[in-house]
DNA sequence: ACCTGAACACCGTTCAAGT
DNA sequence: ACCTGAACACCGTTCAAGT
């Protein structure tokens, strides 16, 4: 399930060949990923998918540029969640609801949570992956921030970095995930005046 | 900076040469654990110590062993400091100070927060390490509840995974890990009832 | 242009052979 | 009892040789 080749649009065609080893690999790469995490091994990705490891490494050159030709529609996808849930919902819960999401990917996949992981990190943070989810979480903080939901200071960065956090301690068990991130937006400590 | 073995006391008296090549390896561990983290290569480590790596292997089976004999000390220190922060602090901001400690020892050394995590996961949770730390954490976390300052339904195994995954992704920056841990505690959203 | 097999420099783990 | 060197089955990456 996933699309051929997003951003192979430029460049010259492919030859026929080298296009379905591409597929195979990233059809493998799915797959192993899925099941292995983010240090998957290249070498079985190539071996499943029927071609030499020295193909793999000539489509994909390096770990990383193979998570994000695999990741890069999901990515898409939850640029696409934020601009429809803002749509629905005011800014404080829009905000929750789509790093909810982001969470719940990155719990399934934690070789996403892996890749996104990094991109917090660098402080070029000029990734592709980074830049479009930068902008489309960007514009619910924003809302957020306007409506005084939001403790003042919070970064994207900071949210980002925590719900990926949750995300990957909590193995695959999604009732959990949902109570960690309750708490860390709630938080844990009990509220000094409960009721006013 | 490890103490020679602090669970070697049981058992027949060890070679002097056994006892120095274990000493050597312990060394060498703490160093290139700190430096690359729990999968710090462990025939790189053996060639610091200045032994075969099987030499390696059989003084400590398997890489967790390792782990856990470097960490051993640091893991009864956790313990003690739950003693002390509890004779000095109300309940709620025991846990808490306590807790920041833990993140604090977990992002210094990410290898820590890895074996901890480990034990965090398994649902045997009879490990030695989880067991100490465990006891010690529950006494202060029973004292909150009490003191009604943890939201209800909180447990022990939550608050650990969310300061062992905060520390987790932030690279060093005690500044970073502070304020997202006062995220984790006081809640990212803003309270709706600011001032009663 | 693209693929392949072989090579290189690494792993972790195990085991027979030595003292 | 303990250590060693060699072996085994893996890695990721690169490169000359093929079509």
């Amino acid at each position: 399930m996933v699309r051929a080749a997003s951003n192979s649009d430029a460049g010259p065609p492919r030859r026929a060949d080298a296009q379905r080893n591409r597929a195979a690999i990233l059809e493998a790469a799915v797959e192993l990923l899925h099941r292995d995490g983010a240090n998957a091994s290249l070498e079985e990705i190539a071996r499943r998918a029927g071609v030499g490891s020295a193909t793999l490494h000539r489509h994909f050159r390096g770990h990383r540029a193979l998570l994000e030709a695999v990741f890069d529609d999901r990515i898409e996808q939850m640029c696409a969640e934020a601009e429809r849930i803002a749509e629905q919902w005011p800014a404080g819960e829009a905000l929750w609801a789509w790093l909810r999401h982001i969470a719940q990917h990155c719990a399934a996949e934690k070789a996403l949570a892996a890749l996104l992981r990094n991109d917090y990190g660098d402080t070029g943070a000029q990734n592709r992956s980074f830049g479009a989810l930068g902008r489309a979480g960007q514009k619910l903080l924003d809302r957020s921030a306007a409506a005084d939901a939001v403790q003042p200071g919070v970064t994207l960065k900071d949210l980002l970095l925590l719900v990926n956090a949750v995300a990957d301690v909590c193995s695959d068990n999604s009732a959990d995930i949902d109570r960690l991130l309750d708490l860390t937006w709630n938080g844990a400590r009990r509220p000094i005046a409960t009721n006013c």
